[in-house]
RNA sequence: GAGCCUGUAGCUCAAUGGCAGAGCGCCACACUGUGGAUGUGGAUGUUGUGGGUUCGAAACCCAUCAGGCUCCCCA
């Protein structure tokens, strides 16, 4: 046991019951992407590894990503992230593809990171962009579609809240109080730190990257103004495209929502807890407007968003949110009596099964108390037994395993009594 | 990449330098044509791994692996 080798650190594995979890949310995602009318589709896992240093910067590539040289001498990696194979996809067929496109995925993805709760170096990742549309309309739709989620997961606007902003918005303001285009990524980290540090040590930090005592004011008193994004022609269109959506209890203007300066150009989000469980945006995401001129291809301007499965996961599990695991896609079980009789019982699960039931069987011949214990672990709802006395008149005897009643029927009619008791 | 915490039976955890234990779960039997409940009995183990200190280590020290928290990062 002990000499098992170990799983490689920060991925995990999927037994039934966590591979039940992690296609419940797969399932919701679908069909949330799949209520907006978007299409599921997918890149290659292993992409070269200047895909990702043409756009990144090239030490974040190196240091959290899984590359490897391949046998032909090629730099690969395992994809960090999804957006730039997309980026090279809609590029290459940018000339016949039917815009807006509305694309959605949900794989695997690698980043080279320190393990902790809520990340993994392995981990599922719903990606969902429109492109060829740049309206705030299309932003509301995005967002929507992330609510749409979060509401079908029974994840309620108390539990859960989005947080919206808008980065020209919040250039303007950094203008009007004059602070340097050079200084806006520092000025982004400080807004990201906020909430993270004393309010004392913040402002320290502050001065320290070269803010003046006025320009802290402002940016404090702008990261406090609620009402700002009625100065937003773009957050105002948004906003009341997302009430007509139906979404806007998920739904807040945030100031403090910066997203980092990557490649966000207009309105960004991001999801969060509100218990404050876990510190990790649920998902986040935004409007780009540069993404395709970096690979290639003809200025697009996009809209979307990622949802990684740990913090979802997590967010759910502790809500109660996850349906109980079934042990079994059989409802019933097929007991085998003795090694004689075992054919029949072979023959009846086929026939079971050809009318439709997903239906189990014994394997081997033992007592039946056993096959009846394993029956119940499984939670199988149904237990059917050949003995001598059915097999001489062609009769099976069902038993409900909820009421424990039993019945002796021909074998034609085990089916439609199963059925009964299964409803 | 840095700091801190944790690691004991399948699970949750006791044992603070002196015989490695409890609860739950598991197995068997009571019950040779039938689960859940009950009773009786049984097995839990390289104390994460490797080394060191000691008459003696689960405990103390060093290293290492894994998980967690914080910083960093978050494409």
């Amino acid at each position: 046991m002990k000499n098992i080798i170990q799983a490689v650190k920060g991925t995990r594995e999927f037994y039934p019951e966590q591979m039940f979890a992690r296609n419940f949310i797969y399932g919701k995602v679908r069909a949330a992407s799949e209520m907006f009318g978007y299409q599921e589709w997918d890149g290659p896992f292993i992409e070269p590894l200047e895909l990702y240093a043409a756009k990144s910067g090239e030490e974040l590539v190196k240091k959290q990503s899984f590359t490897f040289e391949d046998r032909g001498g090629e730099q690969v990696a395992l994809r960090p992230e999804l957006t730039p194979s997309l980026a090279r996809m809609i590029a290459a067929k940018q000339g016949e593809l039917n815009f807006p496109v509305r694309w959605w995925s949900f794989g695997p993805f690698w980043r080279y990171e320190s393990p902790q709760r809520g990340r993994s170096r392995e981990f599922f990742q719903w990606n969902i962009d429109m492109l060829g549309a740049d309206s705030p309309e299309a932003d509301a739709e995005l967002i929507a579609v992330g609510a749409t989620f979060l509401r079908s997961v029974g994840l309620s606007p108390s539990l859960t809240q989005i947080y919206v902003n808008n980065r020209r918005l919040m250039d303007s303001q950094f203008d009007a109080l004059d602070i340097p285009t050079d200084k806006r990524v520092d000025v982004s980290n400080l807004v990201d730190r906020r909430a993270k540090m004393e309010s004392a040590k913040w402002e320290a930090y502050a001065l320290e990257i070269g803010l003046n005592q006025n320009q802290l004011d402002g940016l404090k008193s702008l990261l406090g103004n609620f009402d700002l994004w009625k100065q937003s022609e773009e957050l105002t269109r948004t906003f009341t495209a997302l009430e007509a959506l139906g979404v806007k209890d998920y739904v807040k203007f945030d100031p403090n929502i910066m997203r980092g300066l990557l490649y966000y150009t207009g309105t960004v989000f991001e999801a969060f807890d509100t218990s404050g469980s876990v510190k990790r945006a649920i998902f986040g995401g935004g409007r780009y407007d540069n993404l395709l001129a970096d690979v290639g291809g003809q200025p697009l301007s996009g809209v979307g968003f990622a949802m990684g499965d740990v913090v979802a996961g997590i967010i759910l599990q502790e809500a109660g949110l996850i349906p109980e695991f079934q042990p079994s896609p059989a409802q019933v079980l097929v007991t085998v009596f003795d090694t004689t009789l075992l054919p029949q019982s072979f023959a009846l699960a086929a026939e079971l099964r050809a009318a439709g039931l997903n239906v189990m069987v014994y394997p081997e011949p033992t007592k039946l108390q056993k096959q009846f214990k394993f029956a119940d672990k499984m939670k199988m709802k149904v237990a059917v037994t050949v003995g001598p006395d059915e097999a001489a008149n062609g009769q099976a005897a069902v038993k409900s395993l909820r009421t424990g009643e039993q019945v002796v029927v021909t074998r034609a009619a085990a089916a439609e009594k199963i059925r009964e008791w299964l409803k």
